[in-house]
DNA sequence: GTCTATACCTGGATAGAC
DNA sequence: GTCTATCCAGGTATAGAC
């Protein structure tokens, strides 16, 4: 296909939304001006029109992709097994796909509050299927008495926030592997649920 | 005292602090202006400026305040005991006082990246220290053999990030009391450290 | 597809009257 | 202590040349 010289729109594109990411993830939604990040990408503020409508879609689309991309994750690595065994398997899945993309995890997890109410609705189901996955796991986990868990949707939240949290402080330069920093949760879940 | 009539300067202070938490909890420090904190007080912008110096230093302040108060109030609490003891009555204490100061958690959390670098110096420090409490309970556990604890640090910010996280999630009108989400959220704590 | 230029608005903060 | 008025920097988004 002959293209225009100047025409880069099948990599300018991906490049906006790279470097959206990584500004929002550091600096907050708010905080970043559409100047900044056309500065990030190298073109004018003018030039990201011609890929993005606007600021808040932009937000929207970042956040929605992590979310479905993030459910098809668990849905490939998700299948039919024990209660116990299918909980580790989430607890090491969330963690490592989780450190794999910090500044999406972050993003998504704190930029809830800048979405317009209609956008909020959509992330906001994408986030509660997720978290389905795991309560169904402990329910099942209750009911055959590998687990004790008196309140399934209270011990989802905890454990959602607990391996969550390891993207605050897990740096890839310290002192422990994502194998090991996995061990050390799912020991802790395992050990928080049991019967 | 006399008092000009128009002088309400000892009210009007704490409202200023009180308006400004509200709105940063809701909507996110960057995305409120000064004018939107002045209308909630019932003011003009400019009136807010006797109060504070700046909107850094007005985030600043709410975060410092918070998390002293949080430390002074631990230290009220804490006392000579098991470890098994003292980490019950820190993951209770940690979930009553977190619940009760919602809009000061969210703030403390959500806002370091709007701090300038030598505020974040300060409370991150000041966090430090309150993570250190929990930290030194978890390995004189570790030592006595009450708990197993393969790395203090790790198991630290995993119950910190678990009971923290009650506060994105419960809601006072809900099915449960605070007492009996301590009740759930400790034995979790406590069987997840257990040897 | 990208640029320059710009419209239009809202931001934080200050000055000076009352 | 609060108001009105204002400065000026910076925000999002668009128009039209190239």
């Amino acid at each position: 296909m002959a293209r225009t010289a100047g025409s880069h729109s099948d990599i300018t594109g991906p490049r906006v939304l790279k470097a959206a990411l990584q500004l929002f993830a550091r600096h907050g939604f708010a905080a970043v001006s559409m100047r900044q990040i056309a500065a990030q990408v190298g073109v004018q503020a003018g030039a990201l029109y011609n890929y993005i409508p606007d600021k808040q879609t932009l937000l929207f689309d970042l956040m929605r992709t992590h979310m479905e991309e993030l459910l098809s994750a668990w849905q490939d690595e998700a299948g039919a097994d024990t209660a116990p065994a299918r909980l580790e398997r989430f607890t090491r899945f969330h963690i490592r796909y989780h450190l794999e993309r910090p500044d999406e995890v972050f993003v998504s997890y704190m930029e809830l509050r800048n979405l317009t109410p209609d956008n909020f609705s959509v992330i906001e189901a994408l986030r509660r299927r997720y978290e389905d996955q795991l309560e169904a796991i402990l329910r099942d986990g209750a009911q055959s008495g590998d687990f004790d868990v008196p309140d399934p949707k209270v011990a989802t939240m905890a454990v959602i926030a607990m391996v969550t949290g390891v993207t605050t402080w897990y740096r890839t330069a310290g002192r422990l592997t994502v194998d090991e920093v996995q061990e050390i949760y799912w020991q802790m879940v395992r050990k928080g649920v049991s019967a």
